[in-house]
DNA sequence: TTCATAGTTCGATGCTAATCGAAGCATTAA
DNA sequence: TTAATGCTTCGATTAGCATCGAACTATGAA
């Protein structure tokens, strides 16, 4: 029988986890890849692909060809609200973020997210360096403060090194699991390839969890409580 | 991968056809009964059944016993906001009632809404009576003026007969297609069984169009036209 | 009690859609 | 030009879920 769709339509766009995943981390506002957008959701690129030419069609996405790059963003701030409805509905049924499997947790407290720290102890940088003024977050965005510059010289940063790429020095980015931002950019990757470099912390192989050693995590602990 | 569903979760529950149906019908404040709900859905009991398992499951409905009905009515005013604004977007993105198959016109014109008339013709009807006062809407329902009720004893509806039933004698039930009401409640399917009886028009088996005669449309545009 | 109605549960079926590997474009860099 | 990167298309697989027939439970009516 199956008269109309509509509203089943859109909502079955948003009804999909990898959808719904990409969709989140649009609301910060910000332009994303698809690549960027396959990593959110946690798919490979070809299914990211095939998602996003379905957001597109109905129109709940917008992309923007940009050099080789699609940028995609919400189509306008009806889907936001949309979103945000939908996120109050979940809360309050309680479907808040279920811990799925054994090896969650892990991920849940470090991972990485495209090539930099996600998860609780990504939340918790950001928060900790904005609680010691190295970066400060508006409107437009995060960006490093004077403190926050000569912080990364001395933490081992080339900053002059990733001025030279493109790609934004800071960038908010919206976390799955804590729901909090979380530092992104060429600043934020190289910060977590400095915990590399420092034995901080060591990515799993064929997953995307960050193990942070003891050690590692105290001085971790140590960087973001003054 | 699949950290969380959460606004997944419950988009997922409003986007299949049929509880999207069941869900726009309960948009109209009032509570139905799972066998309203079926035919609202264009679905079977069992499948009903299933689907309102599912959407008390997620809390998106309440059911509320009385006698041996299940009265089913939306969990709160958010997912009344949610509905409203996938309706906007259906709306904005052209997803709007499409007409999906060939046998399609006619449903949309006439057909059974459980046993009264919807489609087209059956939003004529109520706004016909709605014109010639003889059926009043207000915030607490749908009810018969002075007038209305001696039109209908003239027309060969027994009243007295109906007012026996408990079933209400006017309700109003949203419809699909035209997204406007047609009169339900005992009166509105005795209305249907009097358009039978003075062969106006037919209902088609295995269908659920009610096909009218040329004679018999042209009767019922002068009923409703005064 | 028996019968009828409202609703659910179970089991089987069939369709749809998500997923990914592999290959193909398209754009940029060298 | 070649090489690399970003993204898409194609094809095959798989899994989930909507659907309905049949049987069962529960409530109310006679």
């Amino acid at each position: 029988m199956k008269e109309g769709p509509d509203i089943a339509r859109v909502a079955a766009l948003l009804g999909d986890p990898a959808r719904a995943n990409m969709l989140t981390a649009l609301m910060s506002g910000r332009a994303l890849t698809a690549a960027e957008l396959a990593q959110e959701a946690g798919v490979t690129p070809q299914t990211a692909s095939s998602h996003l030419a379905k957001l597109e069609a109905g129109q709940i996405v917008v992309p923007r060809k940009q050099g080789r790059h699609r940028y995609f963003t919400l189509s306008g701030p009806d889907i936001v609200e949309a979103l945000e409805i939908l996120m109050g509905i979940a809360n309050r049924v309680g479907h808040n973020r279920v811990r799925t499997g054994p090896k969650d947790p892990e991920l849940r407290k470090a991972r990485v997210c495209y090539d930099h720290l996600a998860g609780d102890m990504g939340v918790a940088l950001f928060d900790g360096l904005a609680k010691r003024k190295l970066i400060e977050s508006n409107i437009n965005g995060v960006a490093l403060t004077p403190a926050g510059i000569d912080f990364a010289n001395t933490f081992g940063i080339d900053l002059d090194g990733l001025r030279a790429k493109r790609r934004p020095l800071c960038r908010e980015c919206l976390d799955w699991s804590a729901r909090q931002s979380h530092l992104a950019g060429s600043f934020g990757a190289a910060l977590l390839d400095r915990f590399y470099d420092l034995g901080w912390a060591r990515r799993i192989p064929e997953s995307r969890v960050v193990r942070f050693s003891d050690a590692g995590e105290k001085s971790f602990r140590d960087l973001i409580n003054p």
